[in-house]
DNA sequence: CAATTTTACGGGCTTCGTAATAATG
DNA sequence: CATTATTACGAAGCCCGTAAAATTG
């Protein structure tokens, strides 16, 4: 259960070959073969069918472990890391939406701490930031999602040692539908009723699978993370998406019906590892987003 | 970061020697030396301070993340090896509290059980038990504490893979006092009116320390695991107890006074990894136990 | 038979123990 | 100065690459 052997298998189980596992690691093929059979010596139980090359049960189990236990085997490393020395850069992590609505009162901020500071942002889909924050590669995240009013994000792993998050802002989830759509005119909405429309899915932006209700169909999938494209594509009549209102406002030709239930909310957390130091860089923005304005 | 690393640096750290860390592993002080300095090279930084050894904040904050890492790694192992191999056994890991009162019930299943299987039975501290349901060590755990009504026990990492619990029952919290005392004849009273009461500390039974309340102050400890003793110690007239009221009700010369304020219920939980088989034993009892009576 | 995994084997590095050295309370 | 940590060094073992053999679609 070495750590080199478990990135190693997860590579084998992610490119489904020992040889393409390989070359990504930099290893040659009798290594990463030799690598699997010490694991699998190890567990007494093969992890992989050969030809073709597919998780066994139990190598399916261990992937879900290894996956998480490699994950925190860095977040350790970041923390103490950390700890000595705190970094002298800030790196931003944003889920898309949490970028496009809600930060913009803090872009000020953002913009003159740049000035002072080696400044980076970068966007990614929720469990990537998450999983980044944990990691120390991001420093502060910036994750949203539709969630009951006041209730908190489910975030995968709120562990011991393991970022905190807290609440920085919340507005209405609404239905965005081109201003033309017979629906643009109503009050509000019951996503129940709308699962005979058909909607955009963008895993990485809005990922509708989250949302609470089952049976919604997608039509037309997104796999970017650009906001102002996936309302664009609502606005082009591709379908329908769940989307905060202050981003459906903004674009032009779009409509938002607030939805009516579920109770929903576009919620916006701030994720961040404890503190180390009071004049950390980090510390201070953190502290200008979570302050009420 | 090695796993055999992190498990020396925690022999120090526990120890607070390096000769000592090295006897209790069964290595040499030189290998040990050899450990930490690989592991302080690794990070950068020190991690003990010598003579006295004693962790730097960088190593206190390894030492978390090492303890839950090691952890975790058994509990991977664990999982993956009864996926392919369900144990023919049957551990039972027992909070004191849960043993003493609301599994009478079951025990006559358990007992059925035992004549097939090699059953066992430890009691143990809950957050030993969380562990050792995780690390596999134990097959089934029953958990108790004191908590709002109805609201789950909020136990170490709910993480992902790692085990799932379910309430099993619930029963009044009440205040254990002599039958003598005058409080005995009190139909309820409120923990916060009790702040000049000498109460007793059992940490491993029913830490007094978790109930949400500020300001109690212990006048005796007891370090067992054993509910009769505590029950013993409070008819003596030792101290007080927040304790389920079966547990006061059975022993003779206690009275329960049901808590008032703030509203708290003993709730015990079951606590297991995902079931690998339908026909495992664990299977069949957690079935029965949380089966409806 | 072509592609891919497994096995055999050897060089180089790592790891741990012995033993000598250094540090400190 | 006795206790405890560090350093030097060497033998044993591990790890990965080369190359040959085995497997299978």
């Amino acid at each position: 259960m070495d750590p080199h052997l478990l990135r190693t298998f997860l590579a084998v189980a992610e490119t489904g070959s020992f040889s393409a596992a390989a070359q990504r690691l930099q290893y040659t093929q009798s290594a990463v073969s030799q690598h699997v059979a010490a694991l699998e010596a190890d567990l007494g139980t093969p992890l992989f069918t050969r030809r073709p090359v597919a998780l066994t049960p139990a190598g399916e189990r261990l992937r879900r472990h290894a996956e998480l236990l490699l994950v925190r085997l860095e977040a350790a490393r970041a923390d103490v890391t950390r700890a000595v020395a705190p970094p002298g850069r800030l790196v931003l992590g944003l889920t898309p939406l949490a970028w496009a609505v809600p930060v913009a009162a803090a872009l000020a901020t953002i913009r003159a701490e740049s000035a002072r500071l080696r400044t980076r942002v970068r966007v990614a889909a929720r469990d990537r930031i998450v999983e980044a924050v944990a990691t120390g590669e991001v420093d502060l995240g910036l994750v949203d999602g539709f969630t009951a009013p006041s209730d908190p994000l489910r975030l995968p792993e709120p562990g011991a040692g393991g970022p905190r998050s807290v609440g920085v802002g919340e507005s209405p989830a609404v239905v965005a539908v081109p201003s033309a759509h017979p629906l643009a005119r109503r009050r509000a909405v019951d996503l129940a009723d709308l699962a005979d429309a058909y909607w955009i899915d963008a895993p990485d932006v809005a990922p509708f699978a989250r949302l609470p209700v089952d049976g919604l169909r997608a039509g037309v999938r997104y796999d970017g993370t650009d906001a102002a494209v996936l309302a664009g594509l609502v606005a082009g009549g591709h379908g329908l998406a769940v989307l905060p209102l202050p981003l459906v406002s903004a674009h032009p030709g779009l409509t938002g019906v607030p939805v009516g239930t579920p109770r929903l909310v576009h919620r916006v957390e701030l994720l961040r590892l404890p503190a180390v130091a009071p004049d950390e860089p980090a510390e201070r923005l953190a502290h200008l987003l979570t302050a009420p304005t």
